[in-house]
DNA sequence: CTAGGGTTAG
């Protein structure tokens, strides 16, 4: 008896690692088939049959069809446990979805699954990414203090969140401290940090951070590699980065879009659109399968070059290749309609992307916002600011600079102003237009005062 | 579970 039910448990172990093996490559219909086959057989699956089902659910399909699988298994006598919850939670979180993401996080604990780290990780995680760094913090606290025993994952987390959240002089106090209590970074930890201290132009620190990988017997990887070149082109160091990508590829760290993206982008966004196409060759040649991002780089490119036909063409790769576009695809798209003077096509697009599922992001206003002024309808586009929920300094700016072109200078001052007083910054360049525009317009106590004003906005606002 | 690439103003 002890035998035979050594022998069950032993083939479905099995069991799962076939169906593990297959949902690893995406072969759904494949791994369900041996799972009636198995259950024929009288050998049930078990909670990590349904684990793996909800993970690759989740991962190929979406979280509704993971979630799904919840109920499937609970049919089959099987209760979820937390490793089932964590995939669910991580898939939302991973997609964006990060309100649904705390709803299970509250429904597992409702069913009386207990968190564990891994969950506390992810909700960390989902903290940082509504911009909760307050939250986040807490349940690190938590997680630290309370019963479970921290992961590097934990410490990673935290340290990325920090960076992102725009505390990154924090995140490196952390992982000092951390350190000198014993805590042995990883090199993803050091990835984390030098993208953070490149992006606030620490380059010192940084450098020193590359250094310390290798003191600590790590090799950089990939990841390391992009965001030193992403850096290069940041400071405008265009040579040199396109060096460090040619280094790249012959070390074989190209084996992604990443790279080819990063250097892609940089170069539509200083004008070279003709480099940027011969990389976009490139990258096709060597057979990588594009992904939604490189994509989206593509698009940029061919709008950038006024070539919305060709943009149209990829849209339709993008469905042929199995993908989706999202919401960068569809702000690139109403961004280069609005480039091109096609405000109705633009709007014509924002609707769709509200079709699709998508929120109207602020880019996407940003840019009709811009592109209604550029074609001298900016009584419409004030309709549209104010319409909007959430305005930042391309708002402004935007609104600032055309309105001054068109000689409304006051109009532009009481702008400029509200935008001051919501603690935004606004392009220099827009201050001066507005500043001059008032004093060559007769309006000279009045650009006096707004100056007065912007002065004192900088003391505020830092 | 956690790290790199993709969108807007001048």
């Amino acid at each position: 008896m002890v035998r035979n039910r050594m022998l069950e448990r032993l083939s479905t172990k099995l069991l799962n690692v076939c169906i593990a093996s297959f949902c690893k490559v995406n072969k759904l219909e494949k791994a369900e088939s041996v799972i009636i086959d198995a259950i024929r057989l009288g050998l049930l699956p078990d909670v990590v049959t349904y684990n793996t089902l909800i993970n690759a659910y989740c991962r190929f399909v979406g979280i509704d069809a993971g979630y799904s699988i919840l109920h499937r298994m609970g049919e089959a006598g099987i209760n979820p446990d937390v490793v089932s919850y964590n995939s669910l939670i991580a898939a939302a979180s991973r997609n964006s979805q990060i309100s649904r993401s705390l709803d299970l996080f509250d429904e597992m604990i409702q069913r009386g699954i207990a968190p564990d780290v891994w969950s506390y990780n992810t909700l960390m995680h989902c903290f940082f990414k509504l911009g909760k760094p307050d939250e986040a913090n807490r349940v690190f606290r938590d997680i630290i203090l309370g019963d479970h025993t921290p992961c590097a994952a934990t410490f990673n987390t935290m340290i990325n969140g920090l960076c992102k959240n725009g505390y990154t002089e924090n995140a490196f106090m952390l992982f000092r401290k951390l350190q000198r209590h014993g805590f042995v970074p990883e090199l993803m930890t050091y990835n984390i940090l030098v993208n953070g201290l490149c992006k606030i132009g620490r380059l010192g620190t940084a450098k020193r951070m590359i250094k310390e990988i290798g003191e600590s017997g790590y090799v950089p990887n990939a990841i390391t590699y992009t965001t030193v070149l992403k850096c290069c082109f940041r400071k405008r160091k265009f040579e040199e980065g396109l060096e460090l990508l040619s280094e790249m590829k012959s070390e074989g760290y190209t084996y992604d879009g990443y790279a080819y993206c990063t250097a892609i982008g940089a170069l539509i966004k200083i004008g070279k659109i003709k480099e940027a196409t011969e990389y976009m060759v490139q990258l096709m040649k060597t057979g990588i399968k594009l992904d939604i991002a490189s994509y989206n780089t593509l698009i940029n490119m061919y709008c950038k070059d006024g070539k919305l036909e060709e943009a149209y063409k990829l849209l339709d790769e993008i469905e042929k290749d199995g993908l989706e576009c999202d919401k960068y695809t569809h702000t690139i798209m109403i961004d280069g309609l609005c480039k091109a003077g096609n405000i109705e096509g633009a709007i014509r697009h924002l609707k769709y992307m509200n079709l699709m599922g998508f929120d109207s992001n602020l880019v996407a206003f940003n840019s009709l916002v811009d592109g209604l002024c550029k074609v001298g309808q900016i009584d419409t586009a004030m309709k549209v600011y104010k319409s909007m929920e959430v305005r930042d300094s391309f708002t402004y700016s935007s609104l600032v600079h055309n309105l001054c072109r068109i000689g409304k200078y006051r109009k532009a001052s009481k702008l400029l102003l509200s935008c001051l007083r919501s603690g935004m910054n606004i392009l220099k360049s827009a201050q001066r237009a507005v500043l001059s525009g008032l004093h060559y317009s007769g309006f000279r106590g009045e650009a006096k005062k707004l100056k007065s004003k912007i002065r004192m906005a900088r003391i505020l606002n830092h």
